[in-house]
RNA sequence: GGGAGCGUAGCUCAAUUGGCAGAGCAAUGGACUCUUAAUCCAUAGGUUGUGGGUUCGAUUCCCUCCGCUCUCACCA
């Protein structure tokens, strides 16, 4: 624990300081309701009950059966335990839902049915309490699946009161900083993470299937390495080290494929202390994955059948609905060079002009208004030039599931150089809802060409470029001492996840993104 | 960091030109043993994000700060 996390101890005698009048009222009304639960032998924080069924299969099972059938069954008493979600009284009966883990129930509780002690003890429940129910079930005159409860026990008393229960909980502000509110009040958030889950289960499960070992690698790096991205820093205080969180693990799991793990992958969180924004989060989910004795077009078929097959498993559907578009995820994806991709989009350039650096400087300027951005583009090379280009009017436009190909050396400090062509790279990116949501290429496994594109780097950092890898020594040694060929691939699990759960921002699929702490 | 917008009861939202801050839900008390946003009667609940200014008077107009949203830049 560090030692300069002194927070002020909290009064434990009354309501919350935070709370409005209403609130403080409320706590305390309930703080009487949970001592009359205690005076009945009812821990309002008991521990040790555990329900013997669940809402879904009480549910599952008597899906068909009518009020007649159930009344003639006269099934023998099931046991659920949830929260109180909705709560309708009669004075002298009740209709409660509960909710667990799989779904919603409906309790009738009857004074008759319970006994007048314990009906005044229900009478001190409310809507956000944790509630145990046991009772047959049987269908309501309106054909509701519902319990007849027989006993009930009390398990936690909420002191809150819930977000409203028609309009639920709309402030996105409250929505992300009390998450937990959130996924109580609005039942289609817990299905947008429940869709995460399967999504990345799927991607494990697909490559576990092919031979891939997952593994996890330094998230504190003693150098700035494996992408183009501004770090964090942090310190270890008994080494007396700075350190970087990790912008990428690439060059760890390299060392892995060295290492003979000819197929490895990783599922974990990147920092980039960069912008925020409705497609950036500083901390963010990325898949990489390795694999020996592959190229970058064999990464292609394989991304094209993972996420193919990932969109069907995890909407039901090939084609899938995002915002106005639909996103046919359907296999034969387009694959197009980075500059035939430019050409295509910008009219009257030729082959020559796409090789020279004036030309495409006047074309970028053309769209470039910003003075700092107009400066930037004249102290630009060809392959960034090339990039830039392809940024301002490409990108946004491939909205399909698309491989652009070939991205210039100068940009891909890692990338194996064509063959053909040594000024562009094996390399791919996929792009899909006008986003990047996959980078891959043939990896670099020529110690010499990475020792030269390393101090690339080292030179763009002297003409003042921020984001730019550090020279790591050991990577170097690393493939001194061989690397099979080897094609890898990064791939953005929370894009991916908001393609396929229709999230306008990257908040909307991260459980608690970052937000400024409000002031005391 | 730049630009635009927003912030009113626990929640969802009103408040005319600057003129007594309101409703629904939630809560409390009462009636009600088949409800589905239950219904009916009554009660209570506010430092209008913060601090300042203009004004006889500010939720409303102006400025500061805080937070959020969108957007641009940086990036994935």
């Amino acid at each position: 624990m560090d030692d300069n996390n002194n927070k002020p101890p909290v009064d434990k005698s009354g309501p919350e300081a935070d709370l409005g009048s209403k609130e403080q009222e409320i706590y305390q009304q309930r703080l009487d309701k949970a001592a009359k639960w205690r005076d009945s032998g009812f821990n309002p924080y008991g521990n040790g009950y555990r329900p013997q069924h669940t809402a879904a299969e009480i549910v599952a099972k008597h899906a068909d059966q009518s009020a007649e059938e159930l009344e003639k069954a006269a099934t023998a008493p099931y046991d659920v335990a949830g929260r109180i979600v909705a709560m309708r009284s009669f004075g002298k009966a009740a209709f409660i839902k509960l909710r667990d883990r799989t779904g919603e129930i409906q309790a009738h509780m009857k004074k008759d049915a319970l006994g007048d002690a314990a009906y005044e003890v229900f009478k001190q429940c409310d809507v956000g309490d944790f509630l145990a129910v046991t009772g047959p079930i049987f269908r309501t005159k309106t054909n509701e699946l519902s319990l007849s409860a027989t006993k009930f026990t009390p398990l936690t008393k909420s002191l809150r009161p819930m977000p409203e229960k028609w309009h639920g909980l709309t402030d996105v502000e409250i929505r992300y900083r009390q998450r937990y509110l959130d996924l109580v009040s609005n039942p289609d958030v817990k299905q947008v993470f429940l869709r995460r889950n399967k999504l990345v289960r799927f991607i494990r499960n697909f490559l576990d299937t092919r031979d891939f070992i997952e593994v996890e690698t330094p998230m504190m790096h003693p150098l700035v390495s494996g992408a183009a991205a501004r770090p964090f820093r942090t310190h270890h205080n008994a080494l007396d080290i700075d350190l970087y969180m990790r912008i990428a693990p690439e060059l760890y799991l390299k060392r892995l494929v060295v290492g003979g793990f000819e197929r490895v992958y990783e599922v974990n969180r990147n920092f980039r202390n960069e912008g925020v924004s409705t497609r950036h989060n500083p901390e963010f989910t990325m898949l990489e994955f390795y694999q020996a004795y592959a190229t970058y077009e064999d990464l292609m078929d394989l991304t094209e059948q993972m996420i193919s097959e990932a969109a069907v498993a995890v909407t039901g559907d090939s084609k899938v609905k995002y915002g106005e578009h639909v996103l046919d995820f359907g296999k034969g994806w387009k694959r197009i060079s980075m500059v035939e991709a430019i050409r295509e989009a910008v009219s009257g350039l030729s082959d020559k002009d796409m090789a020279d650096p004036d030309r495409l400087r006047h074309e970028l300027l053309k769209t470039s208004h910003a003075e700092a951005e107009r400066r930037a583009v004249e102290t630009m090379n060809h392959g960034e030039l090339v990039g830039a280009l392809f940024e301002h009017h490409v990108e946004s436009t491939l909205i399909h599931p698309t491989f652009v190909t070939h991205f210039p050396t100068s940009m891909s400090p890692l990338a194996r150089r064509n063959d053909a062509n040594p000024e562009v790279t094996d390399r791919f990116e996929l792009y899909a809802a006008g986003r990047e949501i996959a980078n891959a290429f043939s990896e670099l496994n020529d110690p010499l060409d990475q020792k030269g594109r390393f101090l690339a780097q080292l030179d763009a950092k002297q003409r003042g470029q921020q984001e730019t890898m550090d020279y790591d020594e050991d990577y170097i040694r690393a493939l001194e001492h061989g690397m099979p060929p080897t094609a890898g691939e990064g791939i953005g699990i929370d894009r991916l996840a908001m393609l396929f759960t229709d999230a306008q921002s990257i908040r909307d699929v991260i459980l608690f993104p970052l937000l400024k702490p409000l002031a005391k």
